[in-house]
DNA sequence: AATCCGTGGAC
DNA sequence: TGTCCAAGGAT
């Protein structure tokens, strides 16, 4: 049995019962699902993707409404332009492929919001192609298994892809199923604290159990700081303009943070990213919430 | 390559 | 409480 073989196995007795993985679902509905969990977490993703994918069944359902509308229904799972995005995909997907999700992976990776994993995740999962799929799942589970490294470097690499390809199944559909298979074991055995090496599949094998479960070595790279950032300030004034149904006026969003300063940095970068837009100067919509022509574009 | 980009739950 | 981290992408 290779590892591959193993991680089917034990993904075929394990895997969790979750919405997209229902053999009904369509290519955009896996696409959707991938964009959502970007960095958010299963749980969270579940009642937003069935959400979603009720509202817009098909790329051009969600292509015909106005952006605002995805940054408000994506509501609160964060990283809103991922919403902005998925949006802009869902119009490029009608513009470039008459409404169907390519099966093609480099059409895939040039829509917005899709980079190597997502591209090759709905290639693999949507369309049974053989692609190494590597997310932060995989990369512990093979540093760990393979290499004896507690974990694995911050981003998916080149060299992460290939030896991936080499883990596969010859069968594309198989070499798919071990792919979800190692990422469902990272997720929910081989978590990045508090594994649980008693279940794992791997127990006898692993390279990091066999040498002890080392520790890190080395500094562990900065933590992502929130409280207080850009970030945090974007997000408040986001919600008050996700709520809102008209313009919302300076005044309003002046009682989020009382920083002038970096409140308004917040508000120039939003604008600058295509997420608001303003009114004159003195109010500010949701992008794509203002009448025609309403919008001042020099500010 | 390093940073930025939201949000919430677990410990 | 603060820290870590959750199926990344773009620049």
């Amino acid at each position: 049995m290779t590892l591959a073989d193993e991680a089917i196995t034990w993904y075929d007795a394990n895997a969790r019962d979750l919405a997209w993985r229902q053999p009904e679902t369509t290519p955009w509905g896996v696409l959707v699902s991938e964009v959502m969990l970007q960095q958010t977490p299963v749980v969270r993703v579940e009642p937003a993707w069935r959400s979603w994918m009720t509202r817009w069944p098909t790329p051009a359902d969600l292509a015909a409404e106005p952006q605002s509308e995805a940054v408000r229904m994506w509501g609160r799972l964060g990283y809103p332009r991922r919403a902005m995005r998925l949006h802009a995909c869902a119009q490029a997907i009608v513009e470039r492929h008459g409404g169907t999700v390519p099966d093609d992976l480099d059409q895939l990776l040039a829509l917005p919001g899709v980079g190597t994993y997502t591209g090759r995740a709905v290639a693999a999962f949507a369309y049974g192609q053989r692609h190494p799929v590597v997310d932060t799942n995989v990369r512990r589970v093979v540093s760990r298994v393979v290499e004896g490294k507690p974990d694995a470097g911050p981003a998916t690499t080149a060299a992460d892809l290939v030896a991936m390809e080499e883990l596969l199944p010859e069968e594309p559909a198989r070499a798919a199923r071990a792919s979800i298979a190692f990422m469902e074991l990272g997720a929910v055995v081989c978590t990045a604290r508090a594994p649980k090496c008693v279940a794992c599949p791997f127990h006898d094998v692993c390279a990091w159990r066999l040498t002890g479960l080392p520790l890190p070595d080395g500094p562990s790279r900065k933590p992502q700081r929130y409280a207080g950032t850009d970030r945090q300030v974007r997000g408040l004034l986001l919600e008050v303009l996700r709520q809102a149904t008209g313009p919302v006026p300076r005044q309003r969003l002046d009682l989020v943070w009382t920083d002038e300063v970096q409140r308004a940095r917040a508000l120039a970068g939003l604008v600058e990213d295509g997420l608001v837009e303003s009114l004159g100067a003195e109010d500010f919509v949701l992008a794509g919430d203002a009448p025609r022509g309403a919008v001042n574009q020099l500010s």
